[in-house]
DNA sequence: TTAAAACGTTAACAAAAGATAAGTAATTTA
DNA sequence: TAAATTACTTATCTTTTGTTAACGTTTTAA
């Protein structure tokens, strides 16, 4: 995917949450940046400062934890059209608690955190970019709202049922072990649950 | 606590975010209403659309929710100089999903989302006011990216016994039913848990 | 103040999940 | 392509959790 069509599908996502006009375009595009990342390579390490707030033009990704004894946990996924960053990271400029990895080839248009300070002080776009990032924080709240909703009141069962209902695209392309840590449980148990839904006790 | 008080209390509050100017704080004021809920009272039901972001000058709210067969689930729990609204239905204007209750006598300096809209587009404030919004928005972000996190990488075990290192005074105030529900396990279990953890196997 | 309701603990049993290991299939990569 | 690695399932055993019910205590409300 070219640079154009990165910033088209970008300009299409952030008019989702707030209007630019032609001449806001022209100034913000001078703050994006392009980043190519392959398979396997890390958007944010654990313990280095998230430098960027991306938007996945085309690729996906995956956030993980490595647990004292080697495991890795992921704990959530993005996709095409979706943003990335290690929010608490980004926003408060700290060491970074989790791992951000592409699980394919990735193309992302971003902001950096300095980047991001100068916008929301620009004379030009400084009141819409605030917009933009409140709106942005809030849809991602909302996101987590749900899933801590989920935990508390479903069981593991119930959050994998829920989870094949409105993201059947989004398994197929996913290692089910990676599936499993989303869910809160063990590879094989999710194996065990599969077992319990797809073939029923007679 | 008087109004004097309570405004006192919410403006050192807004300031931990972004700093008014005494013409600002004048002007915002204006803006502001004063509600007083008495031990269970609701600042939001379930099915109607939460239609205030609250700052509590005093006392404590709980989230929950009610499940088809009667019984309550708590989320969430909000006290004294902390903010509180059933996020997703005040940012979106749709009903809420949740009751948020009064926990014991508690006193709210609100603004309506009317109000809200009105101030994000206020010529003297509408930038602080963005800001503002994005800020707490993050905050509380963050907040739900740790406790997602604790879902995933810890047991309820463990869950609680984090809990009980940052939130001794807070588990004192609170039935220890509505602490099982915010760990994600049955009040059962917690008292398990607990006897656990106090009296370890000799 | 007394009766009713709500709380927390414990017990007993069933269901589910974790841990470990083994085995097969699929994918990677040298 | 062959060897190595990774992924998924299954089995066994242990631990934890859920469910239901009982019991004494505390709190609430009539």
């Amino acid at each position: 995917m070219d640079q154009v069509n990165q910033l088209q599908a970008f300009k299409q996502h952030v008019e989702s949450y707030v209007l630019f006009n032609a001449d806001e375009w022209l100034e913000l595009e001078k703050y994006l940046t392009y980043i190519q990342l392959k398979k396997k390579d890390y958007f944010v390490e654990k313990g280095k400062v998230c430098q960027y707030f991306g938007f996945i033009a085309a690729g996906s990704v995956r956030y993980f934890n490595i647990r004292n004894d080697g495991e890795e946990i992921t704990n959530f996924f993005s996709f095409a059209n979706e943003l990335v960053s290690s929010y608490k990271s980004f926003v408060k400029q700290q060491p970074s608690i989790i791992y951000v990895q592409a699980l394919e080839d990735t193309s992302l248009v971003c902001i950096s955190h300095s980047n991001i300070q100068k916008l929301t002080e620009h004379p030009l776009l400084a009141h819409k970019m605030e917009r933009f990032g409140r709106l942005v924080a809030e849809y991602y709240l909302c996101c987590y709202e749900d899933r801590v909703q989920a935990f508390i009141t479903q069981s593991p069962e119930e959050r994998y049922v829920e989870l094949l209902k409105d993201g059947q695209d989004v398994l197929q392309r996913i290692p089910q072990h990676y599936v499993a840590n989303y869910l809160g449980v063990t590879p094989v148990s999710l194996s065990r649950i599969r077992k319990r839904i797809f073939i029923p006790a007679k």
